[in-house]
Formats: C-alpha cells, structure tokens, sequence
DNA sequence: TCCAATTACTACTCCCACGTAGCAATATGC
DNA sequence: GCATATTGCTACGTGGGAGTAGTAATTGGA
C-alpha cells in the first residue's frame, strides 16, 4: 500500500508570492485576454488562476464569485475604454475622419479592451451590462451634444433627430472597430477615413 | 414498506402523441422562444422539452444533440429571415425610406426571429456561425450591387468604396431592428424612416 | 381484438465547473 | 532565529445539465 516513495505526490512548484492590488490585476488581465480570445465560457476560475500561474482559490481569494470577478472585468474595461474615448473626442468636431482615425488607432493599440467592448456578450446576467449601458449612454450624450451644431452647420432638416444621429455614429464606430478587430487586412483603418470624408465632402460640397 | 396506494409515484400524464416532423417543428419553436427572452444559456434540452409539454429523451429523438438542436435553429431562423428580406428589396432603389420601413415592419411582425438574428450571440461554437456568415454574406453582397448605382446618381466621389458603403448599410439596418426590438417606445419606426429620408434629402437636394 | 410500430416516460450515469475547508510554504516584525 | 500573518496549495463536496438504457403507453392496421 505504502507506495509513497518514488512517484510521490509531486506537490505542485510554489508560484511566486504577489501582493494583493497586483495579483487583482494580473487575474483581471488574464479574464480579459480569455474573454478575448475565446469569449466568456472561457473564463472559468480554473482556467483564469492557470493562466496566471496559480491555483482556483487564490482566484477566489481576490473575487467572491465568477459573476464578480466577469462584473469588475467589465467595469474596468468599460472604464478605461471611456476614457481613451474622452480623451479622443475634441470640444468641437471639425474633421470627423479624423476622430475616426484616432478611435481606430486607440482600438488597435488595446485589442482585447476594446473586442470585449463592441463585441457584444450575449448571455451576461443583468448585472454585467450595466458597465456597457452606463458607459453608452455616456458617449450616447456625448455625441448627441457634438452632432447638434453639426447639423445646423449643414442646414439639416428638421427630420434628422440628434438622438437618432447620435446612435447612428455610435453604431457606425463600433461596427468600424468590428471590422478593424476581425478583418484587419479587408479593412484597413483607412479605408474607413477615406470613406468619412468623401461622405462628409458629398454632403458640405454638394 | 408497500405503500404504494396514496401518494403513489403519480406518473406524468401522457402528452399527445405528435408526428415527428411536427414535433420537429415545436421544439424549435420553442428554444427560438427561449433564445429570445432569455439568451442561449436558456436553452436546456429539459427547458425545450418542458415548454413543449414533453421530456428530455422526446428532444433527443429528434435532435442528436444540443449543438445539432441550436444549429438547426440558427439556420432555420436565417434562411426565413433571409427569404423576407429579399422579397422586401427591389431590383432598383428608388426610396431607401421605403426600404427602411418595409424591414422594420417584417421585424415586428416575427420579433423573435429577427432578435435571434439581430442580437449577436456569443459564445456560440463556430458552427453556428455558419448560418449567419453565408445569410449575411448574400444581403452584403446584394447591398453593394444596389448601392453602386445610387452611388453614381449622387456623383458621389471614388473614396466611398462600395463594399464600405454596403457594411454601413447593413449595420444600420441592423441597428434600427435592435433599437426597435428593445426600445419600441423611444424609437419608433416611423422616426428611422422620417430621418433616412431626411438624410437622403440632404445629399440629393443639397 | 390483437399486434407491431411509434411515441413518450422513468431513472439513471457522467462530467464539468463552481465554491470551500483545511493544510503548507513563505514573508515579515521582533 | 522565532512567531505570526499572508499567500498559496490539495482535496474535497455540490449542483446542474448533457446524454442514455430500458420500459410503458398509445395508435393504426390486420
């Protein structure tokens, strides 16, 4: 029976001890890249702790809960991706190809954020969407205020509500991010920009 | 030990028999319900048997599997969804209005489907993407061959590549029908038709 | 009225991922 | 160097949903 000699138990290596705040990141980052890659059933506390190089309830030693940890994950990166926009969008649009462009290349400098962002996750609790709602309507608010002096720029009929505008710009960015993160060699960021800007041109020019 | 006479086992009352290829049918009526208002998750093989009135092994029968179940759905829902949009479009466009309007009302007429369509559903194994890419494939490709020539008619310059324009076109509509699925209050349809209207007046009157 | 085919049901097994209890190693303050 | 807190690990229990084997009810035809 006593056969504990040869191959024992093999205790696992010792993973390298990490503060707190830091190990909270790192498994953060690893449920991103897993959201990313492969989407959400992915990211289970096994395969969260395993990527980071370490067990189950260390994982659980940070987050209370899967729903808790996939919540903070969301927040973070609806958080962080709110401010890369802020920090894009001018007072006063002027050339719209051009926050375009700098939307793209925020996109493509933080793949995983911004994937995790704009392709939708079907399927979360109710909570999980209250980052992405918050978040939107944010934007949503924002660009509605940017489109109004726009319109009137360009002598806009009465039709062309700001709310409807607005959400059209927010779908068009995202589905532009879509593409750029799908079919990056299709569709080249600047295509986009050339596109915005001949449509801007046919509307002031005409 | 024996008392089997009160509180016996109670076995389930017998459902009513059903031929296979309607019983098909049900069943799949049933998960596209659950897809729906609930999301894939939703969609256990117990929960589909249980909205039909009937159990487990019943769905097995029928389907081999969840997976096969799910793809049967997704292609069934995007072949009827694909057949109504193309019995919407016109060889020529003279009113993209009327575009606009014809698909937002085929939408609330089978909401279901075209939520199962419009909502993107993660977490799906690639199979079940098949359905989607080629229904999806068929209506970019019909889109861009009916833009090009509104394109010319506005004289609209080189950089609005056609295949740019036909996402554009497509993401909007896709837009529209989630705004209208989940938000039937504040966007009503009429608004959609009254700014694309709006919109294409600005660049012909303009 | 009986038989065979069809349809449905009961009662499992299996697996996977969540979540936990308790122990082991490593830092840190004295 | 030694106590103690901190961080990590092993080894479970648990629940829920996929999938299956075998049986029972129903129906349609002879």
């Amino acid at each position: 029976m006593e056969t504990r000699q040869m191959q024992s138990k093999k205790r696992r290596a010792y993973a390298p001890r990490v503060p707190a705040e830091q190990r909270r990141t790192e498994l953060l980052d690893a449920a991103l890249h897993l959201v990313a890659t492969q989407g959400q059933r992915a990211v289970t506390m096994d395969a969260v702790a395993d990527r980071v190089g370490v067990t189950k309830p260390v994982v659980y030693g940070l987050f209370a809960s899967r729903t808790e940890l996939l919540t903070a994950l969301l927040r973070r990166e609806h958080e962080q991706g709110l401010a890369q926009l802020l920090a894009i969008l001018p007072d006063r649009i002027t050339d719209p190809g051009q926050v375009l462009a700098d939307f793209l290349r925020v996109v493509r400098v933080t793949p995983d954020r911004w994937h995790c962002i704009v392709m939708p996750m079907a399927d979360m609790p109710p909570e999980f969407h209250d980052a992405r709602e918050h978040a939107r309507a944010v934007v949503l608010r924002r660009t509605e205020k940017l489109v109004g002096p726009l319109l009137r720029a360009v002598h806009a009929p009465e039709g062309l509500a700001p709310d409807i505008v607005a959400q059209t710009v927010v779908a068009l960015f995202e589905m532009a991010a879509r593409l750029v993160l799908t079919d990056q060699e299709a569709f080249a960021p600047e295509r986009f920009i050339t596109a915005i800007r001949a449509a801007v041109g046919l509307v002031t020019g005409g």
